[in-house]
DNA sequence: CTGAAAGCGCTTACAG
DNA sequence: CTGAAAGCGCTTACAG
């Protein structure tokens, strides 16, 4: 790090070369992109020489002409979209760590709704991006996401393809939805309601169909299948209002946290029921706000930590293979019963029997 | 888009470069170069012809080429570190939407507290971006920003450097704060507590001088002023417990609005305080949760539009002159009245009379 | 281990 | 308006 005075802003000095950092060392070019390459032929001595005039002139090797000479770019598109979830955000800093960690830059793409989506997706061509994560329950078809991760690693997180002819990983939802419908049998309830979010994504019918399907099993009833339209508090709090008004319901399963949340407000301050006496709320996700002695909501955790493993590994593995065959990897999660379904005497009773999931 | 039979993942298939596509048409490879880049001299119909040409064989200019050739990335970085305040999560993407419009694709660069922030910045030289924008209230210093981001546009949003060197847009913490403390002053209210965030960081620092400022000079008692440590629900909450726990204060002004929700469940949760009767609740910048029915939530809102707006005006003004004065914007907010500082009566009220910001 | 040279795929003066 | 050619700053066979 070297100071650059008179430097108000915009540099007026450009950066030196490798040529001209190995004229001034009087090597070749060639010895100076061998000393940062790491594996190449080179003595340690005449490497480290060149790192040290490196470090005193300041030179660092251009990535970008790298970039062209190797055809690696050591950049991974992410590709987002709605954000409003709580969940994706930080989902998205640890992948973009990890991958940080393996040596891939993260540019993400912002796919906005509604707008010509293909054409959004060609900077991820354009930008010769080595590998792409699609964290995103969008409205991105099979053909284009195909077509814009063709040639490149790839891996969906948290969204499949109907065909499967690509790689995804992510949380158990099927696994996931039964647990908590087997979780309101077990505290007795009988009457339950799902409220769903974004339609025709794929977490959403897979939460809503296990948890379905498993009431019909466990012999309980479906007093409502509400979709909200959207993962968001709003349609969560309008489905509370809605389900708590029929009188029916004593418990409902939101199909992510911020729709469980807007729920429990709408049924416990809107309508003034008693959670959990009145009726149970389960959520989805394990964000933050779950935890908020508030809600103390009982929610499937997702396995953040290990959807972020198995995507960095999933995409080692196919930059690293030329061809490779696409996989499903659905990643197991955890059911924390909180207050929300359970009262707090039931609760130190269960965790005091050691029987159950913790409740944290 | 071209389908691509038999490629399983990754692509055994080089895509097409301008060379291949001008001998396929028998034109020069410049020609090519020239249909894709507005404003260079080539007629009108040779320039339709090769872009029809391209659509039909699948090409697309190399970017990563063309930033070797013409020194230019495209690329913005933004240094982001902490997520948690979901205010971030929305301002980078309307960010990163804006960037996009303009031609710049944005490389997201994760500072990681702790590990070595210097070596973390070395990623934004090498990658050669030509603009980056600071989101970040963590430890980065003056100098390594300097460093960093010498030689290219850069904006440091909602957070400044002592010597001011470089452009900051901000929110006007100062007016927002003062607001504040003003508003509590018209509601009635005499004892006030202040609950700070991260300490260190502007935003904190000019929230809490400025209302501390403000509240003596209209004659008001501040009963505590507790840095909570960082943003976090978790320290709002806390604070608020202790600022109960004393009952002489009717009113607390939260460095932001996590800790002022943490704050509020604490006080009338955690204590049993009516709000806003017994204390008046306000936070700062205006995140979707304060419009919780439960919350209504007094803050002062953050000009997200504006400052992105703003921000992204200076990285193209830098981008187009040579040498630029850096400049520090802050920018007007807006004061939201809310339930949590206001009865629903009184509420009702000054908005008949058309007097006061709206509650939305 | 080291260097000279070709090449990655563009852009852009320079001639015509 | 169009083309031939140099050059952006690296990497990497190829010789030695």
């Amino acid at each position: 790090m070297s100071t650059n005075a008179g430097n108000d802003g915009k540099s007026p000095r450009k950066p030196i070369t490798a040529r001209e950092l190995a004229r001034l060392m009087g090597v070749s070019q060639s010895a100076v992109s061998r000393a940062f390459t790491p594996g190449t032929s080179i003595s340690a001595e005449l490497r480290e020489r060149i790192l040290r005039a490196a470090e005193e002139f300041d030179y660092q090797p251009n990535a970008i002409a790298s970039m062209l000479s190797t055809r690696r770019s050591n950049i991974a598109g992410i590709v987002v979209s709605e954000m409003q979830n709580p969940f994706y955000p930080s989902l998205i800093e640890k992948l973009s760590r990890e991958l940080q960690r393996v040596g891939l830059q993260s540019l993400m793409f912002n796919i906005t709704r509604g707008s010509n989506i293909e054409e959004q997706l060609v900077a991820l061509r354009k930008y010769n991006v080595d590998a792409v994560v699609v964290i995103s329950a969008t409205v991105l078809s099979g053909a284009s996401l195909r077509w814009a991760t063709e040639g490149r690693a790839a891996v969906l997180v948290n969204r499949t393809i109907p065909d499967q002819t690509l790689t995804s990983v992510s949380c158990d939802n099927i696994e996931g939805a039964r647990a908590i419908a087997d979780h309101f049998h077990a505290i007795g309830r009988r009457n339950v309601a799902f409220v769903g979010g974004l339609p025709h994504t794929s977490t959403n019918l897979e939460r809503q169909n296990a948890f379905i399907t498993r009431v019909a099993e466990l012999g309980m009833t479906l007093t409502h299948a509400i979709s909200g339209g959207e993962y968001s508090y709003e349609a969560g709090y309008k489905a509370g209002m809605e389900i708590g008004a029929a009188e029916r319901t004593d418990a409902a399963f939101f199909a992510n946290d911020i729709l469980a949340i807007g729920g429990f407000d709408a049924l416990k301050d809107g309508l003034g029921l008693r959670v959990p006496e009145d009726i149970a709320i389960a959520g989805f996700d394990d964000v933050a706000m779950t935890r908020w002695p508030r809600y103390s909501l009982t929610t499937f955790r997702q396995p953040v930590d290990a959807i972020v493993a198995k995507t960095v590994a999933l995409i080692m593995e196919q930059l690293a293979s030329k061809a490779y065959t696409p996989t499903q990897n659905p990643l197991s999660g955890e059911l924390l019963v909180r207050h929300s379904t359970l009262g707090a005497q039931a609760l130190e009773q269960i965790e005091a029997s050691g029987q159950t999931p913790a409740s944290r």
